[in-house]
RNA sequence: GCCCGGGUGGCGAAAUUGGCAGACGCACGGGACUUAAAAUCCCGAGUCCUUAACGGGACGUGCGGGUUCGAUUCCCGCCCCGGGCACCA
C-alpha cells in the first residue's frame, strides 16, 4: 500500500534540479502565435538574502505567471538585480571586500534562494544593473537627455545626508531625514549638480494618472499629491524706498488673487534673497531673521514644519499693492517656505487660516473682501465668521472687481495684472527637477567632461561606456571616491584634444530601475538599449500587463519610471506612453503585529522556512494567511497547517492514483451516484472559484481555502482502509485528482509536478490546459432554503434547486417549527428571493 | 487638519449584487489507531442563559442613530488602528 509520508526535501530538490537543467522551461517563446503576457515583480536590491516580503511578492507573481502559462499565453517573467547602491560601499569598508565582489556574491546567494523557492524566471534575460552592458545605456540615455536639454547642471542647495555622504533627491527626504537613515537629519549644501527635467512632464504625469485605471487609487493619489499642481497667479509688489536694486519688486504667488484687496501685509521666507539685501541696509534685522531661519530648519528636521509656532519680524519696509496702490508692510516669517512658489506671499488674514493666525498674533489689520454666496441669512452673509475661506464667494470692497464671484474675479484679476505688466496666471508644482548626482563610487558614472577651454563636454557616444574603475579606495568622507582616481579623472577633451577632467559623481540608482523592464525584452543587445519592435510586442500600447511590488515605491520608482517612459517615447524609442498597465501593491509581512527586525528578534527567514516546511508550504502560506493586498501576520503554527494540507493532498493521490488501470482515462459516465455527483459538483465549484479569482480580485487566500474544501470532500469519500469509495467511478476519481493538481500548480509547483507524474502524466505541467469549469456540473440539484419569520431564521426547507415560490411555501408551512412560529398570527407579507430565502412577515 | 485603507470568535480570516455571520486554517477539547508517544484519521466548538438530556431562547460584525421585510454590506454622526499628505500660499 502506497501511503508514505511526504518527503518534502527529496521531492523539492528533485524538481529543483530538473528545472535547472531545462532553461527553456520558463523562457518566453520566440515568434509565438499565443497572446503575450508580461508579468513582472519589482527587482530586488541584492542585500545578501531574500526576506519574507520578497517571498510574498514573488509568490504572487509566480502564481500569476503559471496561471497565464497554463492558459495558453506567451509569458514573459524575468528577474534581475538593482545592484548599484550605497550598502555595497558600506560593506566594502566593513569587510574590506570590493563592492563588486560583495554584490555578485549576494546575487549568487539570492538567485540560489529564488531557484530553491521554485520561482519560474527566464534567467536568460537576467539584468544586473551594475554591469557595464547595462549601465552604458544609462549613460546613453543621459547623453540623449543632455542633447535635448532634459539633463542640465546647476548650482543649488541640495539635500545632503551626512551618513551617506551624498546628495539626496527631494523624494529621498522623509520628514527632513534621510530615507535610509531615519534618525539622520538632512543638511543643506550648495553644490553643482546634474538635474533631469522631470518638471517638463509634470502636467502629463498628472494628467495620465487618469488613464491608469489598473493602478490602486492610493498610489495615484500619492502621485497626485507629490506632483502637487496648483493654479494661481504671480503678482509683483514694487518695493518702496531704496532697499534692493533699483526698481526691484517682490513677486508673490497666490491661488486666491481674488482676495488681493484684502491683503494687509507681504510675508517673505527668511531665506528670500531680498531679505539679505534688507539686512545689509538694516543690520538690526539680522539676529531676528537668523532666529527665524533656525526655527524653520529645526522644524524641518523634526518633521513638524506644519506645527511650527508662527513668528515674524517687521522689516520696516513697505511694498505697493499694484491693484490699489496701497503700501503694505513687509514682514519676514518662519512659516513661509523658500522652496515653494516664490518664497513670498501676500497676507490676507480675513481669508486664510495661517494669515489669520499670524495677523491676530501681531495685531495686523483684517479686511473682509469676500462674502458668502446666497443662501445664507443676511446677518452671516454680511458678517461671516473669520477667517472666511470658502472656495467661492461674492467679491466686495475690491474696486472695479466688486460684485464678481470669486471664480470670475480669479480670472479677471489675473488678466488685469497681465495686461498691466505686473503679474500673470500661472501654475506651480510641488515636484522639482530630479537631482541625479551622487558623490558615491558604486553607481553609473555620469558621462560628462569638463574642459578648461570648451567647458562642459559630453562624452561621445562611441566612447561609451565610461567604465567604473576597479580597485578604488572607498571612504565615506571627502566627497566622490572617483575624484581620487587620477586615471579616471584625467581625460582628453573630444573637442579640442586638450586636457579635460571627468565628472566624478555617479547617478542616483533610481535611474537604473527607471527603465530596466524594457531591457528584459532584449537583454543582450549591444547596439541599443533595446530593439523598439521587441518592446512594442511586449509592452503593446499600454505597458507591462501586470507589475507587482511594495507600496513603498509608490512615488519614487514609479514616478521616475513613468517619466523615463515618456522621454523614451519622445525619443521615438517606444510607442507606449505609460510603462505599466496594471499595478498591484502587496501588503507587508509582519510578525506579532510588528515589522520583522533583528532588534525585535522576530525575523523569519526564507531559508529557515524552506528547510523546515519546504518551498511550497512557505509560498502557499504567504498566499493563504491574508489577501495579498493586506499586511500579513506571520504565524509559525499557520505554516504547519499548510504543511499538513500538502501531506493530505500527497497521501490522497498516492493512495488513489491508478494510472495503470484500463478505466483510468475513460470518460466520466453521465449517470453518477449522488455521492459521486457530490464530488464532481465540488470539483467544478472549486474550478470556478479559483479561476474567477485569478481573473478578478486576486484573493488567493480564498482560492486555497476552496482547494482545501475540495480535498476535505475527497477525504469524506474514503472508507476506513483509506480507499476511495467504490461509489466514485475511476474515471471521475482520475479527473478530480488531475484537476486538483492543476488548480494547485500555480501556488505549489513542487508537489504539483511530483503528483502530476504520479498520476501518469508525462507532459509539461506548465503547458497543461487549465481545468474548465462547467456550470451544469457545478449546479446543486437540491438546496436548503432558510425560512425567516420577521427576519429571523425559524427553519429550513429542502427543495429542488429550480423550485418555485409555491413549493417553498408549501414546504415551509408544513414545517413544524415554522408552524409554531406563525401559529395564530396573520401573515402580512411574503418575501421570496429565488434560491436564497423566504421571509414571512407576520403581525406581532 | 485633509485623503486612503482597516476594525468580524481565543488567533489569521470568509461572506463576490442588501438575503442562513464566522467558510478555510490555527490554537483548543473529545474519540479512533498505538504498549506509549509522534504522525494520521474522525467528531465538537461565537458568547451567554436555560434543560437531567434531546432541545429551546437571547445576544452578537468598533460605538450611536437611520433606511429596509431583512444591514458585516447602504446612509448620517462619532471612536480606535495603520498608511499617505500637510503652514504648499
Amino acid at each position: 500500500m502506497r501511503d508514505e509520508r511526504y518527503d518534502v526535501q527529496r521531492v523539492e530538490t528533485k524538481w529543483s534540479d530538473r528545472w535547472q537543467q531545462d532553461p527553456a522551461l520558463y523562457a518566453a517563446e520566440p515568434n509565438s502565435t499565443k497572446p503575450k503576457y508580461y508579468v513582472l515583480e519589482m527587482l530586488p536590491y541584492p542585500s545578501g538574502a531574500l526576506h519574507m516580503g520578497h517571498v510574498r511578492n514573488y509568490a504572487i507573481g509566480d502564481a500569476l505567471a503559471r496561471y497565464m502559462w497554463m492558459n495558453g499565453n506567451n509569458v514573459l517573467h524575468p528577474m534581475g538585480w538593482d545592484s548599484f547602491g550605497l550598502p555595497a560601499e558600506n560593506a566594502a569598508i566593513a569587510n574590506n571586500t570590493p563592492p563588486r565582489v560583495w554584490t555578485l556574491r549576494n546575487i549568487d546567494n539570492m538567485k540560489a534562494q529564488m531557484k530553491r523557492l521554485g520561482f519560474g524566471y527566464d534567467w536568460s534575460r537576467e539584468v544586473t544593473t551594475c554591469f557595464p552592458e547595462y549601465y552604458r545605456w544609462n549613460q546613453w540615455f543621459f547623453l540623449k537627455m543632455y542633447e535635448r536639454g532634459l539633463a542640465y547642471r546647476k548650482k543649488s542647495k541640495v539635500n545632503w545626508c551626512p551618513k551617506c555622504c551624498t546628495v539626496l533627491a527631494n523624494e529621498q527626504v522623509v520628514n527632513g531625514n534621510c530615507w535610509r537613515h531615519e534618525d539622520t537629519p538632512v543638511e543643506q549644501r550648495e553644490l553643482e549638480q546634474w538635474f533631469l527635467r522631470i518638471t517638463n512632464y509634470a502636467d502629463e504625469l498628472l494628467r495620465d494618472l487618469e488613464k491608469l485605471g489598473g493602478w490602486p487609487e492610493k498610489v495615484r493619489t500619492m502621485q497626485r499629491n507629490w506632483i502637487g499642481r496648483s493654479e494661481g497667479a504671480l503678482v509683483d509688489f514694487e518695493l518702496g524706498g531704496t532697499v534692493g536694486p533699483a526698481g526691484s519688486k517682490i513677486t508673490v504667488f497666490t491661488t486666491r488673487v481674488d482676495t488681493i484687496y484684502g491683503a494687509t501685509s507681504v510675508q517673505l521666507a527668511p531665506e528670500h534673497p531680498i531679505v539679505a539685501d534688507m539686512i545689509a541696509k538694516n543690520p538690526d534685522l539680522r539676529a531676528k531673521v537668523d532666529q527665524l531661519i533656525a526655527e524653520q530648519r529645526k522644524a524641518k528636521e523634526v518633521g513638524d514644519i506644519g506645527e511650527i509656532e508662527k513668528h515674524g519680524v517687521f522689516t520696516g519696509r513697505y511694498a505697493k499693492n499694484p491693484f490699489n496702490q496701497e503700501a503694505l508692510p513687509i514682514w519676514v516669517a518662519n512659516y513661509i517656505l523658500m522652496d515653494y512658489g516664490t518664497g513670498a506671499i501676500m497676507s490676507v488674514p480675513a481669508h486664510d487660516e495661517r494669515d489669520y493666525e499670524f495677523a491676530k498674533k501681531y495685531k495686523l489689520p483684517l479686511r473682509l473682501v469676500v462674502l458668502p454666496l446666497g443662501g445664507d441669512t443676511e446677518e452671516t452673509a454680511m458678517d461671516p465668521p473669520l477667517p472666511f475661506v470658502a472656495e467661492d464667494g461674492l467679491v466686495v470692497n475690491s474696486g472695479e472687481f466688486s460684485g464678481l464671484t470669486s471664480s470670475q474675479a480669479l480670472k479677471k484679476m489675473a488678466e488685469h495684472a497681465e495686461k498691466n505688466g505686473f503679474g500673470k496666471a500661472t501654475v506651480t508644482f510641488r515636484i522639482k527637477d530630479w537631482g541625479v548626482s551622487r558623490q558615491r563610487y558604486w553607481g553609473t558614472p555620469i558621462p560628462m567632461l569638463f574642459c578648461e577651454k570648451d567647458g562642459i563636454v559630453p562624452v561621445p557616444e562611441k566612447d561609451l561606456p565610461v567604465l567604473l574603475p576597479e580597485n578604488v579606495e572607498i571612504t565615506l568622507t571627502g566627497g566622490s571616491p572617483l575624484s581620487r582616481v587620477p586615471e579616471f579623472v584625467n581625460a582628453t577633451c573630444p573637442k579640442c584634444g586638450g586636457p579635460a577632467r571627468r565628472e566624478t559623481d555617479t547617478m542616483d540608482t533610481f535611474v537604473d530601475s527607471a527603465w530596466y523592464f524594457y531591457r528584459y525584452t532584449d537583454a543582450h543587445n549591444d547596439q541599443k538599449p533595446f530593439d523598439s519592435a521587441t518592446v512594442a510586442y511586449w509592452f503593446g500600447d499600454r505597458g507591462i500587463d501586470q507589475y507587482i511590488g511594495g507600496v513603498e515605491h509608490a512615488i519614487l520608482h514609479l514616478i521616475y519610471s513613468r517619466f523615463w517612459t515618456k522621454v523614451m517615447r519622445d525619443l521615438g524609442l517606444v510607442k507606449n506612453g505609460e510603462p505599466v498597465e496594471r499595478l498591484f501593491t502587496q501588503g507587508m509581512v509582519i510578525k506579532e503585529g510588528a515589522k520583522m527586525s533583528k532588534s525585535l528578534g522576530n525575523v523569519v527567514t526564507p531559508d529557515e522556512m524552506v528547510a523546515r516546511y519546504g518551498a511550497d508550504a512557505a509560498r502557499l502560506y504567504s498566499l493563504f494567511a491574508a489577501p495579498p493586498d493586506r499586511d500579513l501576520d506571520w504565524q509559525d503554527s499557520g505554516i504547519e497547517g499548510i504543511q499538513r494540507f500538502l501531506g493530505r493532498v500527497y497521501r490522497f493521490v498516492m493512495r488513489n492514483a491508478r494510472p495503470g488501470s484500463a478505466e483510468w482515462r475513460q470518460p466520466v459516465p453521465k449517470q453518477l451516484s449522488p455521492q459521486a455527483r457530490q464530488v464532481q459538483r465540488k470539483l467544478h465549484q472549486t474550478i470556478k472559484r479559483v479561476t474567477d479569482d485569478f481573473r478578478g480580485r486576486w484573493h488567493f487566500n480564498t482560492c486555497i481555502a476552496a482547494i482545501m474544501e475540495l480535498v476535505n470532500e475527497l477525504y469524506a469519500t474514503e472508507d476506513n482502509n483509506g480507499q476511495s469509495s467504490s461509489a466514485i467511478p475511476l474515471p471521475l476519481l482520475a479527473e478530480v485528482q488531475r484537476d486538483l493538481i492543476l488548480l494547485l500548480a500555480p501556488f505549489a509547483p513542487y508537489i504539483a509536478h511530483e503528483l502530476w507524474e504520479t498520476l501518469g502524466e508525462h507532459g509539461n505541467l506548465l503547458r497543461a490546459p487549465w481545468p474548465k469549469y462547467e456550470p451544469e456540473l457545478a449546479k446543486e440539484e437540491e438546496i436548503e432554503i432558510p425560512v425567516q419569520v420577521n427576519g429571523k431564521v425559524r427553519g429550513r426547507v429542502r427543495v429542488p434547486a429550480d423550485a418555485d415560490q409555491a413549493l417553498v411555501e408549501q414546504r415551509a408551512f408544513a414545517d413544524e417549527k415554522i408552524k409554531a412560529a406563525i401559529s395564530g398570527k396573520k401573515i402580512l407579507k411574503k418575501i421570496y428571493v429565488p434560491g436564497k430565502l423566504l421571509n414571512l412577515v407576520v403581525q406581532k
